[in-house]
DNA sequence: TTGAAAGCGTTACCAT
DNA sequence: ATGGTAACGCTTTCAA
């Protein structure tokens, strides 16, 4: 970024040296013609001067066209920025379009914004090295729900600064907040064991950042670097297996992102298999929606054909077409614990490191159903 | 905010002064035995040295556990933040239950991370003061749809930075993005008029920040902070006189936020006067679907006993019972085009400040039906 | 390949 | 009430 349009260079005899600002507090200082700590007081301290003297140099400062004292250099003196920095799981623009993310943010900033900071949503794709995360002038981070083994978590880690995991990963020393992902998941497949179902099906988040879609083999599985799969994988087998169901039978579909796009591509993966699942887990709801769709648009009904069951209970959960079955989660409270647990941890850098784990529910709704008995064993 | 976790005060001794870093670049050259320069490079240059004294130099930092290079003191001195600045209309939570605000955010990052830039989030309320704008450390600005006489406004044009605006204010010699939002009203209006109605009804954004909810007179009605606001209320105005339905007969419910609660409270109150309106507009999709849920509410049919309008077209309108009929307009591509100007602005400082009025269109859907034959004039 | 020195623009202490 | 001064931690030019 060229930054030399709030800037002038000086005289050319000037030894080379960084951008110049066209107006500095010494300039109004020299003008007004009393020193920089005044000019500065005048901003800061009000109290400290007399007003008459407080009006000639903001007047001064207003005639230059001063932009006021600058902030970087603000920052650097005073040691603080008044800023929350914040890595999400994925590129940033995509955060807007997962309601998940978005309801994460509304309670975060919900927060924070009630004590005046900013928050710096930093661009941490998994393809972008960390230079944004080292250039981020924050007092403190939140991590949202990344890789175990991500760079830009790493880079985080070396700043030093009070940080919130959300998710994942969980951070020794450092605030927790999640829900036992484990489990709700188990919770979930139970209850499509409990109506019978036999064949299962499973739409999953990627087990590991190497762009694989589609089926996840035992290999994969064993080993997802992110905890929320690993866990909500490990809580759908459990159910599985408690009911006698072989977890090598039971497909999982491994997909890049939540979203309904994908969700329907899984579907149609899994409901044209030669045997299909009566019932198929999503690991969120987003992709659950998309699974729906797949079978309305192989002619399936849902319950009747097939059921169903997402993970989040975002808003349009409830609205749809039937009303989705899933585990829900506290979207927004989630953020607002993070945020919370950030103030904490800047107001008292010494104190604990608590971890909070929030509490998920199934909420049964209209997209699942009993099996066929013809579908039972 | 306190800062002292990060730092630590030097000997007893020392003179008073700003909070101090544990481990800083000094402390590295020390170990090493080299100068500062050289350390630096070793982070920022590592084509200045031979790659065995860039591994002592970093090894010996990983032993110091020195964060990396300052932030601030690097944006200081390189004049750069690598990050952009955006306001926005309403309180920063509230953003994140605003369809129309996350399209915009979602179009506006996807612009900005492409370069790497991040995204500050700045708390911009009527209610607060604008020190979060004067210490924001950034390149540049978004301003999206705030009030001509905002505080925090004013407070940006001072910083002088590259600064773009988004619906509104329109601020000459700044780049400019919104879409023409009379015309766009009056349309709406106009189809209403086309289908038979003769009572309208509108729910309007609010026309000042005082807290006003309720009827607004003629007296408020003449002069919205909001362009917004002004101009869809001077389109619906138009068609309405444009068909003979004098103004002074159209009640304007003013509502303070834009959402399906407010929508509802407003649809309530015009669907229970003594002579109902038979057409509603209402200035977005979030009080549009509100007004329908009050219709419902009140055991009337949309669109057999009333027809409501929209604006915007959120992703929601579409899949609405009733669809909703609306104004559609480009909200992600707004956010890009946005990004597209500021980058443009950063890059050549001295250039054109672009405006681009982005097209709209009036969705027909299923919200909107002609007048009861009864019902016409 | 390395180092010395000159800033970047502030703020806070202490003295007057 | 006001000013002198010493940092804050870094980057960059220039010379060696």
């Amino acid at each position: 970024m060229n930054h030399r349009d709030r800037v002038r260079h000086r005289a050319p005899a000037e030894t080379g040296g960084p951008p110049t600002r066209t107006v500095t507090l010494d300039d109004i200082a020299r003008l007004v013609g009393v020193s920089r700590a005044t000019v500065s007081n005048a901003y800061n301290r009000p109290d400290q001067l007399s007003t008459a003297l407080r009006d000639r140099i903001l007047g001064a400062a207003r005639d230059l066209g001063y932009p006021g004292p600058d902030p970087a250099a603000r920052s650097l003196r005073r040691g603080v920025a008044a800023s929350v920095g914040v890595v999400l799981t994925e590129t940033l623009s995509y955060a807007f379009s997962d309601s998940a993310a978005i309801a994460f943010l509304h309670g975060l900033t919900r927060r924070l914004e009630a004590h005046g900071l900013s928050v710096l949503l930093i661009p941490a794709s998994p393809r972008r090295d960390a230079a944004a995360v080292r250039d981020a002038i924050v007092d403190g981070f939140v991590v949202y729900s990344m890789p175990d083994d991500d760079q830009h978590v790493s880079a985080i880690r070396r700043r030093n600064l009070p940080t919130v995991f959300v998710d994942q990963p969980r951070q020794s020393g450092s605030p927790f907040v999640g829900v036992d992902n484990l489990p709700a998941a188990r919770e979930a497949a139970r209850h499509l064991v409990d109506l019978g179902h036999r064949r299962l099906g499973v739409v999953s988040f990627p087990c590991r950042s190497d762009g694989h879609r589609g089926l996840a083999d035992e290999d994969r599985q064993a080993s997802p670097t992110r905890a929320v799969t690993r866990d909500r994988l490990a809580g759908y087998r459990a159910a599985a297996e408690a009911a006698g169901i072989a977890w090598i039978d039971v497909p999982v579909e491994e997909r890049l992102r939540s979203d309904a796009a994908e969700g329907f591509d899984a579907g149609i993966a899994l409901l044209t298999r030669p045997d299909p699942p009566t019932g198929i887990l999503a690991m969120s709801d987003h992709l659950a929606l998309g699974v729906i769709d797949a079978a309305d648009h192989l002619g399936l009904d849902v319950p009747g054909d097939v059921s169903v069951v997402g993970f989040d209970d975002i808003p349009r959960a409830a609205r749809w077409d039937p009303p989705l079955t899933t585990v829900q989660q506290p979207l927004t409270e989630r953020g607002e614990v993070a945020g919370d647990l950030l103030l904490e941890a800047l107001q008292h850098p010494g104190s604990e490191a608590p971890t909070r784990v929030l509490p998920t529910a199934l909420v049964l709704r209209g997209s699942t159903a009993l099996a066929r008995t013809s579908d039972r064993r």
